[in-house]
DNA sequence: TTTTCAAAAATGTTGGATATTTTTGCGCTT
DNA sequence: AAGCGCAAAAATATCCAACATTTTTGAAAA
């Protein structure tokens, strides 16, 4: 079933193509928590060969976003309450040690890329606002991405940063969900944006970190690490 | 190529044997930094089919052994000073937060299963100096990472002692290659190894990170964070 | 109702084949 | 001799089809 046409171009590889097809249709919970993945049954939906379809399950599972086991296949992961503790925990600890790493060593340049990511957030906050449908949804979180990406990306830590991707794309499903069921505050997110930027521009290192921590917080929801 | 007599009973599957194999041959530089993996060249030594090979370097790039380049397929991960300063960043981050929330909530099973893997590790240290040589260089290594997992085994995080275990793979092949150069300096391991039991027994937290730390920087060498 | 066991389904693995891409090497021009 | 371009060779990425093994299912027997 050919879907979205990414004419081959676009991704480099099929396996890579698979891969970002899933792992947005279970950010959306097109594919819901501990649903069975057959590959047949996969490719008859997203395309490509059983092997492709194989190797793109196990990337999938090394990231977080399936579960694989032996002799039984592969399931989305689960979404427990503790997995979401689990989850945001992560979260926290690679992103408050990366802006701090950043807010140290940090240049003009990673100052420029996080002003520029705050402000595509704020427009796309109001746009998700406004209209809320799976495309500005997606737009808007894939600006709160770019800016978590952002913040770190001068801890001068490949192996951070790509941890911290890694948890930020585990927590997708939970945001876009609080999302759709409306509990999101964005007075308050809005109101710490502004607050958490000003505390990057000035080097307040401690002030940041305690908005950073806030900000992931929220996303718990009524749990409590 | 029949090599180790692992009867397919013992692994689950031919990509875990193959994996596992790789890994091996990497962390004792069997394999070479950034030398080219060829598949077929792979399959001659370690046997499986390509599409199993492919699959199996797949598993080994979400973990870090190798680096997969798009339409030019896989090699091993470079080993610059660089790789090692980030690696044992991310190897002290995440056992110093797992240590610090097991010695917060560790009961009495947690505690025994860190007793015995210091003791275990004090033997295989001594066993290492005796006669050092590949074997006892592997489960000198192995006791190490098996004392590393119990000390955070109790943080109640398992996506945080899955990184760690996952930093401390991609760390081995530098403290293999420093075993191998004679360049560690046991003493000061057994004095730290105790001075480190009793703090974890005292739960002395400050203490036992300040221990936990000294050991993972000394992984460093010269170098410095 | 529970247990047992054979049939069906799904997974894991393999071989071979093909398209595409990258690398290599050779001859040509300057 | 150095640099360039293009064809040949190598390697990667993909697919189809098939088979072995394991898990799951479902129906008959106790």
């Amino acid at each position: 079933m050919v879907l979205f046409g990414k004419s081959k171009k676009t991704e480099e590889t099929v396996v890579a193509m698979l891969a970002s097809a899933i792992r947005r249709d279970i950010s959306f919970a097109v594919l819901a928590p501990d649903q069975k993945l057959k590959i047949d049954q996969l490719r008859q939906s997203y395309g490509g060969s059983n092997h492709s379809m194989r190797e793109c399950l196990r990337m999938l599972a090394a990231e977080g976003m399936v579960e694989a086991t032996s002799q039984r296949g592969f399931r989305v992961t689960s979404a427990t309450e503790e997995d979401l503790r689990d989850i945001l925990l992560m979260r926290l600890e690679c992103e408050k040690l990366g802006l701090e790493r950043s807010m140290k060593a940090g240049d003009i340049a990673w100052e420029t890329r996080v002003v520029a990511a705050f402000h595509a957030l704020s427009r796309a906050e109001a746009e998700v606002q406004a209209s809320p449908d799976d495309l500005t949804a997606l737009t808007w979180d894939e600006a709160c991405h770019t800016l978590s990406s952002a913040l770190i990306s001068a801890s001068d830590s490949p192996r951070l940063m790509a941890m911290a991707d890694q948890f930020y794309n585990q927590s997708r499903r939970f945001r876009l969900a609080r999302l759709r069921e409306g509990r999101i505050d964005f007075t308050a997110r809005s109101d710490r944006a502004r607050a958490l930027q000003e505390a990057v521009l000035a080097r307040n290192s401690a002030a940041a970190l305690h908005l950073l921590e806030q900000d992931i917080i929220e996303d718990l929801g009524a749990s409590h690490l």
